[in-house]
DNA sequence: CAACCCAACTTCCTATAGGATTTAAGGGCT
DNA sequence: AGCCCTTAAATCCTATAGGAAGTTGGGTTG
């Protein structure tokens, strides 16, 4: 008979259709940040570029609606969403903090399983982060490296909301996240941030170590308010 | 010439095409409670039942995958969500709990706005708890009237989350909310429930009105606490 | 010259049709 | 009887067509 094998269970390799890969594909298309703000996005062009009919196009606009990438006007179509205006980004901030704070309180106690992952999410971090720092050196700014930067950080953060055990918790979390992509586009701009967020995040890893809930807790806030910090500098320098 | 006006601009009236009625009709549906969980929603059926084609009934279901009402499997078709279990209810208070607390700590500042509509949900909400109780002791219980209460509930703290000015804090509050709806149609057991939870929105509004930060957070924390110490108790009551 | 109006085009939105997949039922085999 | 396979119905999913609303441009009028 079929003894208690590992098999994954069919419910938990969960299926696809069109309308998931459409869905992928455009989200791709926004996270490059090669599409400008506010530019309108047509279903009928999208579906011809993709080659596929309108109608799983527009179903995935519907689910794109909710990352707050695009917005919808009824009966006059889909557009890239604008940038953040300050408050935006500011309202951004202390909620990320709030998530992240308490994720960080709630993850300490499971840091058995929350340590392999987050480390390697470190490490990858920091050779990353070196690459990005390299091409800004040399001038250079090569967009699939800064991608794995973003992927890399993302990830450290994603551990994190992941091992506290909340699901409402992390989805709000991923809700976020697609905004906070757009925003850290604009935010490496001197070549000392990547090496400032890595500091940061060692401090959070370290005091996760060595078990201390209050350490890590307000080595998350430093390093949330550090990347607001740094995200306003550049933004007035920009101007 | 056309000066200026109080004009409520265009883009702030928000237009809604026809995917938006139905899917305002299917939340009816499913808030109303009457659907038993698991059971499947047929694209087609929906849509015979609405008298338009399925084209826009997928398109709001798509919308409704977000709220968590409903699950989706690709090409098997749409359920109702089945019901909370005890380790996602806790989940899910801990979420609240942290989005409502932080909501009222950044509330208090701004009472002036706040307290106005907070006195009216309030008195609203303790007018529509009586009748609650009247009908508990009567043996009755009237759909509209426990759907009133609801509905005063959800605005109290909605006014309260709303007067944070934090858009994605207001967001994922909205998000919680449709799942806290169908939580709260099993909350109501015991006819204390409700004067209990009239108690405690008491003490939150005082504190807002004196000002005292600290009491309102307090006074917010021990309400949510209690309304998931009242969930559990009537869960076991039910077994 | 500016403002308005009208017409043609473009785009979105809904409806319908057909192909693909899942589900349920019935007959045959072990 | 139990299991499996096959067949039919129902359902989902994608594609296409046509109507409705919005947008753009040119022409006209004050």
């Amino acid at each position: 008979m079929t003894a208690p094998m590992p098999l994954r269970s069919v419910s938990e390799l969960e299926r696809r259709g069109l309308r998931d890969r459409v869905y992928d594909r455009i989200l791709e298309l926004l996270l490059e940040g090669q599409v400008e703000p506010g530019s309108r996005l047509s279903i009928d062009t999208l579906a011809k570029q993709l080659d596929v009919s309108p109608t799983p196009v527009r179903e995935a606009m519907v689910q794109l609606e909710r990352t707050g990438l695009v917005t919808r006007e009824a009966l006059k179509g889909y557009r890239v969403a604008p940038p953040l205006g300050p408050e935006e980004l500011s309202e951004l901030f202390d909620a990320r903090l709030m998530i992240e704070v308490e994720s960080t309180r709630l993850a300490v106690p499971h840091a058995d399983a929350l340590l392999p992952r987050l480390r390697e999410a470190h490490q990858l971090h920091h050779a990353w982060a070196e690459q990005v720092a390299q091409e800004l050196a040399a001038g250079e700014s090569d967009v699939r490296v800064t991608q794995e930067y973003f992927a890399a950080d993302a990830a450290f953060h994603h551990a994190i909301v992941e091992s506290a055990g909340n699901r409402y918790l992390l989805a709000m979390h991923d809700d976020l996240g697609a905004l906070t992509h757009r925003l850290r586009q604009a935010v490496i701009r001197g070549a000392t941030d990547v090496e400032e967020a890595h500091v940061e995040h060692s401090a959070v890893l370290e005091a996760i170590e060595r078990g201390d809930t209050a350490a890590a807790v307000d080595a998350m806030r430093a390093h949330i308010e550090g990347v607001r910090t740094r995200s306003v500098r550049d933004e007035t320098d920009q101007a």
